[in-house]
DNA sequence: GTAATGTTTCGGCCATGATCGAACTGTGGA
DNA sequence: TCCACAGTTCGATCATGGCCGAAACATTAC
């Protein structure tokens, strides 16, 4: 009954399995859209859009249009702070949320992230494509440098159709919570596992987002994408405000 | 959908009324009981159980018996720190949970907190009783020291009714969050304020928390509790886990 | 023993709010 | 101009969970 700050206010805030979502996907520290957004964390358009304004609201978000698209970032490093403390205290108390299965190998060694290829095989392609030169920062995040677009290229993607086609981002980097590090977003990294896929690389498990390589898929990707050592990956800061 | 730390879950936990009420009562560092977290929620005992069960769940406090008597606590430091970042982040975005009249002067000057009395006058209680010496620090928290308990008993209370008749804490120092200083709460402060109130050194307001003082009894009060300069109140550290 | 006090469990009521379908607004491209 | 796409608003549904009364359980005092 004492006076103060509304302790409850801003944690019921963040204590939504929607809101949580969308929180945590902001975490990489870009702006996303709403439709990403909502894909992110699993609800339809409307209900991410109502769920967005209310963070609005509450200061938690801040959004930018971009011509017919509506990006929310986090407000500020302090949010990011108070999430940070928030998910290291989950983490402290076990409390995961692992839905398909806790503590899968097969998911840790190669899943579906969205549309585009997370876990130890997701960072290793990533780590793989920075180190060489085909990824590198941007004043939007990310961006494929002229050798990568060469490089893709040659590894059979369509880069034409991927910018002209649709409006989504090409590269964007997501950050998994349980390797902490992070893989390839984006419609390029869509791309790459689609295309992966086609050629029978791998294949998706049934009822389950873990991927699966064939022993030919694994010896090609082990060549398109070398391991590489000593290479920290987290290059961009991913608090900026 | 990606893997991680359950962001939601602990954060639901804080984020609800009664249970944010709870924690932010535990915040002052000192184990309290079930029925004194429910007067401090403003809920019935059977409600503050089992917040206070699913609280322990979650790994936020732990529980302590003593007696017949369930002493609650905040677990480890990491959980203050947690509920210090919300705060400060609530209290930068401006929710403020002031229900009864927002910035109500008179509530300012002197309320009831639970049973005893806060406000800046009894932030005046607490501070002179301190820099006299007749309350000190103890292993329990706060403590009368044998002057105080002189100054007490001269002041018309019957320490050894108090002491005996109930099982309650003597001193406690609760932390209000609009002044962000101690006053004395627990079955002294209760007396306390009790006595003035018998003494029609100052009433109730009807329909709200707020003291009002007469004019005698300001006098008295003054010259009881006189003001003490260059004193900073928080001697014990509130954090102790 | 009985009484008093503190805490928990059970049951049912009820409000909040999350969700989605459908319809509407606004922007950009052909 | 028409269409496609992004986002918002509205309305209805529905589940979660907070809440308290009553009663059981536990512990201490007398």
């Amino acid at each position: 009954m004492k006076e103060g700050p509304d302790l409850a206010r801003i944690a019921a805030l963040i204590g939504e399995p929607a809101r949580a979502n969308i929180l945590t996907a902001l975490m990489a520290g870009r702006a996303l859209t709403v439709t990403e957004l909502a894909t992110e964390a699993g609800v339809t358009v409307q209900t991410a859009s109502g769920h967005l304004a209310r963070l609005e609201e509450g200061g938690l978000v801040v959004p930018r249009r971009s011509g017919r698209h509506k990006y929310f970032a986090l407000r500020g490093a302090e949010v990011a702070r108070v999430l940070e403390a928030l998910l290291g205290l989950a983490a402290a108390r076990g409390h995961l949320r692992s839905r398909p299965g806790p503590r899968d190998p097969s998911l840790r060694a190669a899943r579906v992230c969205y549309d585009h290829m997370a876990g130890e095989a997701g960072i290793r392609l990533y780590d793989s494509l920075l180190a060489r030169g085909f990824l590198g920062p941007a004043p939007e995040g990310l961006a494929l440098t002229e050798a990568g677009a060469a490089f893709v290229t040659g590894f059979g993607i369509d880069l034409a159709t991927l910018r002209a086609g649709r409006r989504r981002v090409l590269c964007r980097d997501c950050l998994d919570w349980s390797e902490r590090r992070s893989h390839l977003a984006g419609a390029l990294g869509r791309a790459l596992l689609d295309h992966m896929l086609g050629q029978d690389w791998l294949h998706r498990v049934e009822g389950s987002r873990a991927l699966r390589f064939t022993s030919a898929g694994r010896r090609a990707f082990d060549a398109a994408f070398p391991p590489v050592d000593h290479w920290f990956p987290e290059g961009t800061n991913p608090q900026a405000a």
